[in-house]
Parts: C-alpha cells; structure tokens; sequence
DNA sequence: CGGATGGTTCAACTATATTCGAACCATGAG
DNA sequence: CTCATGGTTCGAATATAGTTGAACCATCCG
C-alpha cells in the first residue's frame, strides 16, 4: 500500500510519508553537497535555478542527480513550476515519522545562507 | 591539532570529538547493519564476540570492517580486553557535536534488544 | 509555430564501498 | 612455550555510487 505521495505533487515519484526508511534518508544527509541543498531549502523552497552548488563547476545532469537521490529519500518535494523546478524540503514529513532528526542535522550543518534575489 | 584521540583507547585510531564529521557519521550509520550495532550499544558496552548481526552467516572480516566504519566516523569506541574487544557508544561525543542527532536516530531506529547472556 | 531556457534521463566511465578468505597478530589458557 | 580464541589487515573481486555529455522533453516567449 501507498506506493507514492496519493496527491499528485509533479511529474516525478515520491516516496509517501508512510514509506521513508531512515537508512535512505541518513544516506541521502551524508553526502556535503547534498547536505548543503538541504540547508538552502531550510528557509523555504526555492526555485532549482536558483539553488547553486559549492562547486560551479558541476554538470547539471550531476545537480539533477543529487536531487534526485534526496527526492527518492523523501528529503526534498520536486515539483515542476513554470518553465523550471520548484524545491522544497519535506519538513512536515520528516519530522513526523524522525522526529527531531532534521532539526539535530540543521543545527550541526554548516550554515548556508541563501543568496539573496 | 587533535589528530587522535588523546588518551589512549586501545591500538585502534580514534577521532578526537572535535574532528567527528556530520556528514561521516550520517554515512556510518546509513547501513541497516551498522545502525543495528549502534543499537544494540545503546544499553550499555557490549564484547565484540557477543554482539550479533542479523546476519550470522557475514563473515568476521566483514564485522570487523562494519566495526572500523563507525570507529573511523567516531560513533563507537573499540578497546581491547582481556582477548577480545570492547565495543561502545560514544554517546557523550556525540551528544556534545551533534546535540539530539544520536538520541533522534535511535529514537526511529528499529529496536534492538540485547541478546541476555 | 519556432526558438530558447531549464531539467531529466540515458549510457558509459570512474570512483568508492562492500565482501570475502587467507594471513597475521595478540591475549589468555594449559 | 604452545595452542586456541578473537580480531584486524590485506588483496582481490564484486557491487554500488558519482560524474558527465548527449539526447530528449516541457514550458514559456516571440
């Protein structure tokens, strides 16, 4: 039962609620540029565009990448807005079925400022 | 500064506290086999050759490795004693870096209960 | 309808992790 | 000392993860 989110959130398949797996969540945090989007997303979602890697460097079929692994961990929503992708972190989510997790990992995160628009 | 930790633990290295990395033990403990370790830990240290894996069919090299992941990340301590080695949490440093982070994950981790001697 | 823009997917390659048996080492028991 | 026990380390094999360019797809803009 519930295979994926039963609202439709994009084109793209998350995991419902009901179906993140801690392991999988703790591998999708262990990774620092994975990390580092997920503090961008902290003060709220933000437009793929916009969310930039450390390294600029970075090929973007690799960015895509490393939200697509957060996303299938149920760290990140991905849904689809205007031309791009809008982001988001799965807050409401984590913190029901890991409570406090996010939070401990936050505050022991580095600190990532969004750039301002 | 700090490479190791600075009394001594056992011939095993040990990260001092202050070099735990977030992203290391967040790896370390993305493995179902390692996470079950750390919780059987959890109660309290633990004899190496009385701590179990889900598997009994793994070989003790593979122990021994899953063991060397989580001391390398500083999750757990490996002392020697009497011939064999002591296995524990390292709860207090943990704590300390990563306040709540230890105390969330165990709290979603599958339980674990020690195998009464 | 064309572009142009922004992302995903694919296939191939590289890099890193896991797993294992064998060899080795240390301790405690006899 | 000698042996058995319990673990670590090594090297090789396998598996999984990361990275990339090219191809593809969708949406907006003109």
């Amino acid at each position: 039962m519930s295979q994926d989110i039963p609202f439709p959130i994009g084109d793209l398949p998350h995991p419902a609620r009901e179906d993140l797996v801690l392991a999988q969540v703790l591998f999708a945090l262990s990774d620092p540029a994975r990390l580092a989007i997920v503090a961008q997303l902290v003060a709220g979602p933000v437009d793929m565009a916009r969310c930039q890697l450390q390294d600029p460097s970075i090929a973007k079929s690799t960015k895509s990448h490393l939200m697509r692994v957060l996303r299938e961990a149920g760290v990140i929503r991905n849904e689809p807005k205007g031309r791009g992708r809008r982001l988001s972190l799965r807050r409401d989510d984590l913190d029901h079925r890991f409570p406090g997790l996010l939070d401990a990992i936050l505050a022991s995160a580095p600190a990532v400022v969004a750039e301002p628009i």
